[in-house]
DNA sequence: TGGGCTTACGAGCATCGTAAAAATC
DNA sequence: GATTTTTACGATGCTCGTAAGCCCA
């Protein structure tokens, strides 16, 4: 017994002769005539009754057909559902972001699924590198966006999506230090508050070649916070300094500081190796990249 | 998407593996990775995370993997119950019996249904031959048991399981004319009631070439009526003596007239031809031998 | 005689099993 | 090195389409 069998049995039910239901099925009389034979071999009972040139269901044709539209049924929805994951238009997608992607992709990201993928759950959740890659680990999450130079490398990591951002000193617009074009020499940004998330020992280093002992952020970082987004909204209610990615606040003003920072952060997707994805993830991952480019 | 492949999906999510999964399908371990690999191409997702050597559902596998179990389990259903209909242990079957094998068969036919077919539906229509044949034409009925001298031969009719019964005149036990042994002119037996049912014009004629005019039924039979088990219940109690077929009354005495009557009764079942049989008439067919030939 | 279903036969396609390869522990 | 899954390849079996046969109006 065969789906397409079935799908034959019902066609030709519907349509009441061999010939029209041969033509409605793309296949040749013979071989429906062969597909019904074997079907009726195979349930041990004949489902038509042959009256000269016309056929009728028999009872027990009467009695299968019901149940044999179902099952079709069924399977459609079943490849249907399939399908439908595959594409990612529905289902459920948890997606961790730490401090900087945090910043940049939460809102956007949110407001283009609610807008473009109304059916497609979307959990983000927010949480350190560390935090996020165990949850993912654990299965608790389906990816993480972090900065991938505090990601100690691991073979059941995949990082994927990568890209490469700007950071800065931020400041507000109309800063003391906010002189358009002016470099601003390190030591007078001493002079305010500094905030930043907690830094990886790369950065610290960078930072202490760059500038000198002063710019260990042990010391140099006043205002420390896991959360991107509340660094920016105290700079941009006061005259503390944010050190972080350009894109995690646009509308302050990036210092060119001298010597120049030249500091990036990399950002990457990461899942685990040899896991197929969850089909919504495409989606998040296409939109991941979008944003952070743009 | 094939049944076998869900199948194949189903073992293989239960058993873990697919060396074992395949062993348990009586497959080679090939055949089941490339059978996997098509579902799942086919749906358009991964069902397995392959992980070394260990496999585990993913998240598209566990929420098709119900639905595959349903699908699976109805299509079994579907087909048993095709299977069960072809064994006829259950439906329904509509026989009509007309006068002579409704004597016979009318109780042990119920009784043998109601000791071992409890779930098959036996209907038992009594009439005369061409009441019943028309209900069978009208598919009111699924066969009939009937005296086929009596059945104008059709196209459309189907006769099978013929059995020749031989008649008798019968009387009861005791009856003035049970001489064991003692051969009895026909003419004795004018004086008593003779009962039948209506007779064919072939028994009619049968009677008076052999008997004379004084065998025409017209006149000699004196209590007539379709019902032979009524007939024989006169017999019983009474002096009348009954013409029909010996197993009809089987605590009757059959007469031996001179001439000899060496008369019998041809039944047979009739089906509609070209008609595919409701299953549970297999069981009635091999009853209706059974009975009538024993 | 024509329309409709079935049987016969050769071709194409899918699935199977065996054997070899790749990968993991 | 052993076990498990995947890929390669030749063989078997199934289903299809064409053509011929059969049956009923």
């Amino acid at each position: 017994m065969t789906l397409v069998q079935l799908r034959h049995f019902i066609v030709l039910s519907e349509s009441g002769s061999f010939a029209k239901a041969s033509k409605l099925l793309f296949l040749t009389q013979p071989a429906l005539s062969r597909s019904i034979q074997a079907l009726e071999y195979d349930l041990g009972h004949a489902l038509f009754d042959r009256i000269g040139r016309r056929i009728e269901l028999t009872m027990v044709g009467k009695q299968l057909l019901s149940r044999a539209r179902r099952l079709v049924q069924e399977a459609d929805s079943l490849k249907a559902i399939g399908r439908q994951m595959q594409d990612g238009v529905s289902g459920i997608v948890r997606v961790g972001l730490s401090s900087g992607p945090g910043a940049i992709l939460s809102t956007p990201m949110l407001l283009h699924m609610a807008q473009h993928h109304p059916r497609l759950q979307l959990e983000v959740a927010r949480g350190n590198t560390e935090l996020l890659i165990h949850a993912l680990r654990a299965q608790r999450l389906d990816a993480a966006v972090v900065d991938i130079r505090a990601l100690r490398p691991a073979a059941d990591l995949t990082v994927s999506e990568q890209v490469e951002m700007s950071a800065s000193f931020l400041c507000r617009k109309g800063h003391p230090l906010d002189e358009v074009g002016v470099p601003v020499p390190f030591e007078r940004l001493l002079a305010y508050p500094i905030a930043s998330t907690p830094l990886s020992d790369e950065v610290a280093r960078m930072l202490t070649e760059r500038y000198g002992a002063a710019a260990n952020p042990d010391d140099m970082v006043t205002l420390r916070c896991d959360d991107t987004a509340t660094l920016v909204e105290v700079a941009r209610s006061s005259d503390a300094i944010v050190l972080t990615i350009k894109a995690a606040g646009r509308d302050l003003v990036p210092l060119d500081t001298v010597p120049a920072l030249n500091a990036t952060a990399r950002f990457g997707l990461v899942t685990l190796a040899h896991r197929a994805e969850v089909p919504g993830l495409r989606i998040v991952r296409e939109l991941v990249t979008r944003l952070l480019t743009a």
